[in-house]
RNA sequence: GCACCCGUAGCUCAGUUGGAUAGAGUACUUGACUACGAAUCAAGGGGUCGCACGUUCGAAUCGUGCCGGGUGCACCA
């Protein structure tokens, strides 16, 4: 049961009384959210479409309130109906029924309705997000790509969607180079003395993605001034990719080494993965010459014959208007034969689509505490048994919209092989990035030029070490949330403090990093982003628990009782609806019964800020309620079962869109 | 040069895909805790929706042109 059972059924309605009595036949009826409660539940702006129609078709002006009325009279018809009002310049405001929708309220199930059944028949939606470059720690940009990532894939698994998460670990490339590079040349060390390091650096309480993070800026530096250096950073990159020497297995530990951290760090957050996918099983599986061959037989590509991009196979893009400095086309293959990054993500595409004929090995890489499986990559013999990966209907790849360019170089690579396919099976979730004030940047110990300091923000660099990690971020919101739980419960013991500290860390980080639409640029801020007060998670959080707080203090029975005298006392109950605080207990009801078009609307927009946005809303609906009416101490009956099931309503709401956000309610706080 | 994104209250942002009086948070001012918990609530001021035309019953939203800011467009990854 959801209201968009109501709704669609006077979408119909509307839809064959406009062909009977206009002779008009409409395919989209759009419906509104009244700006107010007191105009109703739903309001159909359809009178003004039509007027528009019947000009036209007449020469003659329409009133569109006269056709308001004759939609009016049929739609009184509907059982669910109490009252249709004609407002403003032709608006159909619907009144709901309000007993008799809130006594089916009471026994509907909330969100999320997870798909449980891992059927292989229900098509399968493929998200990647994180895709760190395994050389360094998180920093707060990637934090808000693999939040907005693990949102959306809670939103579509609420909407009941088979879901699969991939995080790309791109191990071969220049990145995880730079690092090697550092540790070969820089710091002389080989694969066994980084080993050392490594339990070192355990002892010491540092963690290895740290201290990467740290080597990788250093390489950045002497870069600038040392040319040989470079030159080493060519080679190093050359062996890695081919794999099967000792730069490649040292490779492989700094990068695998790295994962984990980034994984540990993701853990924190409450965001896990099925399988990490690596980019050199992309290149040993030689999934690339499959993706060519196809490219080529379908004429997707052709090769260069003559000007400067002589010899290179080259994908046309019209779309993007050629220049002196820059080519319309883009390179695939370069003519030294090479394949470039853009022409190693179609044939991953392609794989994950399950068009391209090849599969990866697979070993499980870890196991989380729940007993779930994390899936890798092998290029050796994998495990024989394995859950089946990639094959989806859909693909959304979360990368920031600096990637735009080559992201839609592959969705059309992809869909120029597949046209039955298309374009709509590749969707790329893109977002703006996370930048730093010029204030946080000084904060964070950087030196600012003058000009630097006049900018609206400065961009984060992994290269230069300028960035907030993930992991101090998260400890100084878990230190500040502690501090305060300690202080506002001192009957709870260590581990609860702690508990709770770190889920009100949590909920503070995610919601965030979620109440920015995609396209807005962060602009970091250390006390916007470790607030407690106002439009935050804690605050979403707080309403939850202290609604919770308040069935501790009710009987046990407390709700079935009320629910008892609802249903057998309607009149009763509309009484109270239309009384004076009737519309305070309705509003949030009909909110609270909003979550599940909430979440249809953020698969719509792709843009989960819709549901944090609803989420806070709601919060902030609940916590006027319980201000204002007090269960506890109402005396007629009635009325307090109204009231109990009002709260027992907002708070499986809440709970519900929380949770598709990954934000725990705690006990207490 | 070309493509994409942004410009809304002092600041940070929403704005349900063209609808009702443009909303939140924050900051500031004032008030409310022997409490179903004050990480809260109530009240107040604060707007040329960058500018100009256009489309129509109706524009912050759509179109065109300007102004200002950002990102991308490598035989880098």
């Amino acid at each position: 049961m959801s209201l968009s059972v109501f709704q669609n059924h006077l979408v119909e309605t509307i839809k064959s009384t406009v062909k009977e009595q206009f002779e008009i036949s409409v395919e989209n009826v759009a419906a509104e959210v009244p700006p107010k409660t007191e105009f109703g539940d739903l309001a159909f702006p359809i009178a003004f479409e039509l007027a528009k129609h019947l000009k036209k078709q007449t020469g003659e002006k329409q009133n569109p309130r006269a056709i308001a009325e004759k939609l009016r009279s049929a739609l009184l018809e509907v059982n669910f109906i109490e009252d249709i009002q004609i407002a403003g310049p032709g608006y159909l405001n619907v009144f709901y029924n309000r007993s008799n929708f809130f006594a089916k309220a009471l026994s509907a199930e909330v969100l999320p309705r997870v798909n449980k059944v891992n059927n292989p028949k229900t098509t399968k939606i493929c998200v990647e997000h994180t895709s760190v470059n395994p050389n360094k720690a998180a920093h707060i940009g990637h934090v808000r790509n693999s939040v907005l990532g693990d949102t959306f894939v809670r939103i579509l698994r609420a909407d009941g969607k088979r879901v699969e998460v991939q995080n790309y670990i791109d191990n071969t490339g220049v990145q995880v180079a730079d690092v090697v590079v550092g540790f070969l040349f820089l710091e002389q060390k080989d694969l066994d003395d980084i080993k050392t390091l490594d339990s070192e650096l355990v002892e010491q309480g540092v963690s290895f993605d740290y201290y990467c993070w740290d080597l990788y800026a250093r390489v950045g530096v002497e870069y600038q001034t040392n040319e040989g250096l470079k030159a080493k950073r060519a080679e190093t990159l050359h062996a890695i990719e081919e794999g099967g020497n000792e730069i490649a297995d040292l490779a492989e530990y700094v990068a695998t080494r790295n994962v984990e951290c980034i994984l540990k760090t993701m853990e924190r957050l409450s965001i896990r993965y099925d399988l990490l996918p690596r980019e050199s099983e992309v290149l040993h599986l030689h999934f690339w010459k499959k993706a060519f061959q196809m490219m080529k037989e379908k004429g997707a590509i052709h090769l260069a014959e003559a000007g400067k991009m002589a010899g290179c196979w080259v994908m046309p893009f019209e779309s993007h208007g050629g220049s002196d400095e820059h080519d319309q086309d883009k390179i695939l293959v370069r003519s030294n034969g090479t394949v470039t990054y853009t022409g190693k993500d179609i044939a991953f595409q392609t794989w994950k689509l399950g068009l391209l004929g090849l599969d990866f090995n697979y070993k499980t890489f870890n196991k989380y505490k729940n007993g779930k499986e994390v899936w890798i990559t092998t290029t050796k013999t994998g495990e024989n048994i394995h859950p089946s990966f990639g094959n989806a209907e859909v693909v959304y790849n979360v990368i920031d919209t600096r990637q735009s360019y080559p992201q839609e170089v592959v969705k059309k690579g992809v869909a120029t092989i597949f046209p039955e396919r298309g374009e709509e099976a590749s969707v790329h979730l893109s977002y703006e990035m996370v930048a730093l004030s010029p204030g946080a940047a000084e904060e964070l110990g950087f030196i600012l030029s003058d000009e630097d300091r006049q900018r609206s923000f400065i961009e984060m660099s992994g290269r230069k070490g300028l960035g907030v990690k993930a992991d101090d971020l998260i400890d100084r919101l878990e230190k500040n949330a502690y501090q305060e739980v300690k202080v506002r419960n001192p009957d709870l013991g260590e581990e609860q403090h702690k508990q709770i500290g770190h889920e009100i860390a949590i909920g503070a980080l995610r919601y965030f990093l979620l109440k920015f639409t995609k396209n807005t640029v962060i602009i970091f801020d250390f006390k916007e982003a470790t607030a407690f007060e106002g439009e935050t998670g804690v605050y979403c959080q707080n309403a939850t628990v202290r609604l919770n707080s308040i069935f501790k203090k009710l009987d046990n029975n407390a709700l079935d009782a009320a629910q008892e005298l609802i249903k057998h006392d309607p009149d009763k109950i509309s009484e109270i609806f239309a009384g004076d605080h009737g519309n305070d207990f309705w509003g949030v009801v009909v909110l609270a019964f909003r979550l599940e078009e909430t979440i249809t609307q953020a698969i719509f927009a792709a843009e989960p800020a819709v549901l944090a946005r609803y989420t806070f809303n709601l919060a902030k609906a609940s916590n006027l309620f319980y201000q204002k009416h007090r269960i506890l101490t109402e005396t007629d009956e009635h009325k307090r079962a109204v009231m109990t099931c009002v709260a027992e309503i907002a708070r499986r709401s809440l709970t519900a869109s929380l949770q598709t956000m990954g934000i725990k309610v705690p006990e207490r706080m």
